[in-house]
RNA sequence: GCUCCGUUCGUCUAGGGGUUAGGACACCAGAUUUUCAUUCUGGCAACACGGGUUCGAUUCCCGUACGGAGUACCA
C-alpha cells in the first residue's frame, strides 16, 4: 500500500502571489497524502505566469510552510526532477508551440482586440440586456480576430508586432462530460464556456494552457485541486482533447472549500483578523505594503495539530478515531472519503487538537519552549528546572507559550494578588498559620514537596486549623493567583527561602478582612 | 442574471430504505482535585422544505428554498 511504488503522480501548483492560504495548505496536504498512500510522487510546481501579481518571497514562504507541516517533495524547483523546470516562468518557451498547434488545427485563433475594444463590446452587450457578456462562439464574429479578418490582414498584423492573444475556439454546441473523483459525472454545455485566452499578449500562457501542458508533460495522473476550479474543468477537458492527449488525461478531484466560521463565504484573511486567529501557516509580511499577518506556527500551533485539524476538514476515516499523525493519515487517506460540501473553519477544534498533541510531548521538549520564552524575558533557568515546570504545566495549557504566561510565579514574585481570593480566603486564621509556616521553613532546610507538605500540615494542625481550607491563602501569597498546579511542587521548585520572602511580602501587602 | 456544485446536532462529521440517527469540538451539570486545568460520568442538540417511488424514506427521484463557487490577457 504505502511502500509500493506506483505511477501515481500529483502536483501542488500554487501561484507565488503572497502567503500560502490555509486552504491551499490543505490542498497540498491532500495531494501529499494521496501520493504517499499510493507510493507515488509529490511534485511542487510554481505557477508564476502572471508577472503583475508576482510577490518576492512568496515561493520561499510556500516551501517553508510545506516543510513545516512535514510535506516532503519528490520533485520541485529545489528538488529538481526529470520533468523540470518546475517554475512556469522558466518553461515559457514551451507553451507557444502548443498554442500554435491548436491554431493550426483550427481549435484556436489569434485575437487582436484591445482592452478598450473588449470593454466596448461588453458595455454594448450589457446595455442590450446581456447580463454577463462573453467572448464566445456568438460574439467572436464581431471582433477583430483571425476568424473575421482576411488572412493577409492577419499576416500583416502578426508581422507588424501589434499585441495579440491566442484564444481557444470553443464549439457552439457540444456536451462536455467530466467524471470527478469526488462529485461523479459533471455535465456542462460548451455554450457556457467562453473563448478563453490561452496565450497572453506578453507571451505568457494563461493558467489554463500552462496547467494542461505541464500536467501532461509532467505525467500527472491525478489533479487534486480546490472546487473553485470545477467551472473551468470542462475547458481543460477540451484542451486535452484538442491537444490529442485525452487518452492520458489525468483524473480530476475537486475539493470542497474552507468556509468562514460563522456567516458565509470563502474563508478570508479579513475573517481571521476579525476573529483573532491565523489563516496562514507562518507569519507573513507583505513586502509591498508592510502589512503583517499572523501564522499558525507563531501563534503556537504544533504542525501535527494543524495537519490533523486540516485533514479532518472535509475528510474522515470513517472510524471514531480523531487523532492522526501525518503517517497515520497517509495510511488511511482516500479520495472516496472526501466530502462534497464546504467545511466551516472552527478554530476551537484546532485548539483542542493543539492541546492533545501538546500533552503527548515530553516535558523535555516542552521545556525548550519555556526556555525560549525565558530567553526573551532575559531570565536564566537551569534545564532541569524548566523540565520540572513544563511537566507540571503540561496538561493545563493549549499553547506552549502559556507555560511561561501562566507560570510566571515560578520566576518572579507576584506583582499583584487576585482580589477575589484575597477577600474570601485571606483571614486571621490563614495569616496565623502562614506566618508560623514561614517560621518553620526558616528553621529547617526543606528541599522536596513532601517534606514541605508535612511541615505545612503539622503547623496547621498545631494551630487547630484545617490545612486544606487555608491552602488557598498560601497559594495566593506564593503565586498571587487562584489556580495552578500542586502548590507543594511549586514551593519545591522556587525554594523555601523564596517562599518565605513572598509570604513576608504578602503579609505586609494584604489586609486581613475584618469579619 | 446565467452555469456548475452542495445541504445530517451551533461546528466538523458517521450512517444509510425499517437505527433509541453514532462520534468529536463547543456548551451545561455532577464526580475527582486543597484551587485552576486535566480526567471521568451524564446532559442538551440534527436528517432544509414540498412532492413522488415504496408496505415503509432522513436515505432513491423531481422540484423549491437556502448556501457556495465560477462567470478576467488572475490563478
Amino acid at each position: 500500500m504505502t511502500e509500493r511504488m506506483s505511477d501515481v503522480r500529483v502536483r501542488f501548483a500554487p501561484s507565488p502571489t503572497g502567503a500560502l492560504h490555509i486552504g491551499g495548505l490543505r490542498t497540498a496536504l491532500y495531494n501529499y497524502l494521496f501520493a504517499r498512500h499510493h507510493g507515488g510522487a509529490m511534485i511542487l510546481r510554481i505557477e508564476d505566469t502572471d508577472q503583475t501579481r508576482f510577490v518576492p518571497g512568496a515561493e520561499d514562504y510556500i516551501k517553508e510552510a510545506l516543510a513545516w507541516v512535514g510535506i516532503r517533495l519528490d520533485e520541485g524547483p529545489d528538488e529538481g526532477g526529470p520533468y523540470g523546470p518546475y517554475r512556469q516562468s522558466e518553461r515559457k518557451s514551451l507553451y507557444l508551440d502548443y498554442a500554435l498547434d491548436l491554431v493550426r488545427k483550427g481549435h484556436a485563433y489569434y485575437a487582436f482586440d484591445t482592452p478598450e475594444e473588449l470593454q466596448a463590446m461588453r458595455d454594448r452587450l450589457t446595455a442590450a440586456g446581456v447580463p454577463q457578456p462573453q467572448y464566445n462562439s456568438v460574439t467572436r464574429v464581431q471582433m477583430r480576430n483571425s476568424l473575421t479578418l482576411p488572412p493577409d490582414e492577419v499576416e500583416r498584423l502578426l508581422a507588424s508586432g501589434v499585441p495579440y492573444v491566442i484564444r481557444l475556439k470553443v464549439p457552439r454546441k457540444e456536451e462536455i462530460r467530466l467524471n470527478d473523483l469526488i462529485r461523479g459525472w459533471v455535465l456542462v454545455h460548451s455554450s457556457q464556456v467562453d473563448d478563453k485566452v490561452l496565450m497572453k499578449s506578453d507571451g505568457m500562457p494563461t493558467y489554463h494552457l500552462a496547467n494542461v501542458v505541464d500536467d501532461h508533460l509532467m505525467k500527472i495522473t491525478h489533479v487534486i485541486r480546490g472546487e473553485e476550479w470545477l467551472p473551468s474543468a470542462p475547458l481543460h477537458i477540451l484542451l486535452y482533447r484538442y491537444l490529442g492527449w485525452e487518452d492520458t488525461m489525468p483524473q480530476f478531484a475537486h475539493l470542497p472549500l474552507l468556509l468562514k466560521p460563522d456567516g458565509n463565504g470563502k474563508l478570508s484573511k479579513r475573517d481571521a483578523d476579525q476573529m483573532g486567529f491565523p489563516i496562514f501557516p507562518l507569519d507573513w509580511t507583505d513586502p509591498a505594503t508592510g502589512e503583517k499577518a499572523m501564522g499558525f506556527r507563531e501563534a503556537g500551533y504544533l504542525p501535527e495539530a494543524l495537519v490533523n485539524f486540516l485533514a479532518f476538514l472535509g475528510w474522515n476515516p470513517g472510524t471514531e478515531q480523531e487523532l492522526f499523525t501525518l503517517d497515520d493519515l497517509v495510511g488511511s487517506f482516500s479520495l472516496e472519503r472526501i466530502n462534497k460540501a464546504g467545511a466551516r473553519f472552527d478554530i476551537q477544534k484546532a485548539q483542542w487538537y493543539n492541546q492533545q498533541y501538546l500533552r503527548r510531548k515530553s516535558p523535555e521538549v516542552l521545556a525548550q519552549y519555556l526556555l525560549e520564552s525565558l530567553a526573551t524575558e532575559g531570565i536564566e533557568c537551569p534545564r532541569e528546572k524548566a523540565i520540572a515546570i513544563a511537566g507540571l504545566m503540561q496538561d493545563r495549557i493549549t499553547f506552549p507559550r502559556e507555560i511561561w504566561e501562566q507560570g510566571k510565579y515560578f520566576f518572579r514574585p507576584p506583582d499583584s494578588y487576585d482580589e477575589k481570593v484575597a477577600s474570601k480566603k485571606w483571614n486571621e486564621d490563614a495569616v496565623k498559620v502562614i506566618s508560623a509556616f514561614s517560621d518553620a521553613l526558616g528553621k529547617e532546610r526543606l528541599t522536596d514537596a513532601s517534606a514541605i507538605k508535612a511541615t505545612w500540615e503539622a503547623v496547621a494542625s498545631q494551630l487547630g486549623a484545617n490545612p486544606g481550607k487555608i491552602m488557598q491563602a498560601l497559594r495566593l501569597a506564593v503565586t498571587g493567583t487562584a489556580g495552578g498546579p500542586d502548590l507543594m511542587m511549586i514551593m519545591e521548585i522556587i525554594g523555601t527561602d523564596e517562599v518565605r520572602s513572598r509570604i513576608s511580602s504578602a503579609l505586609k501587602t494584604l489586609k486581613v478582612k475584618v469579619a
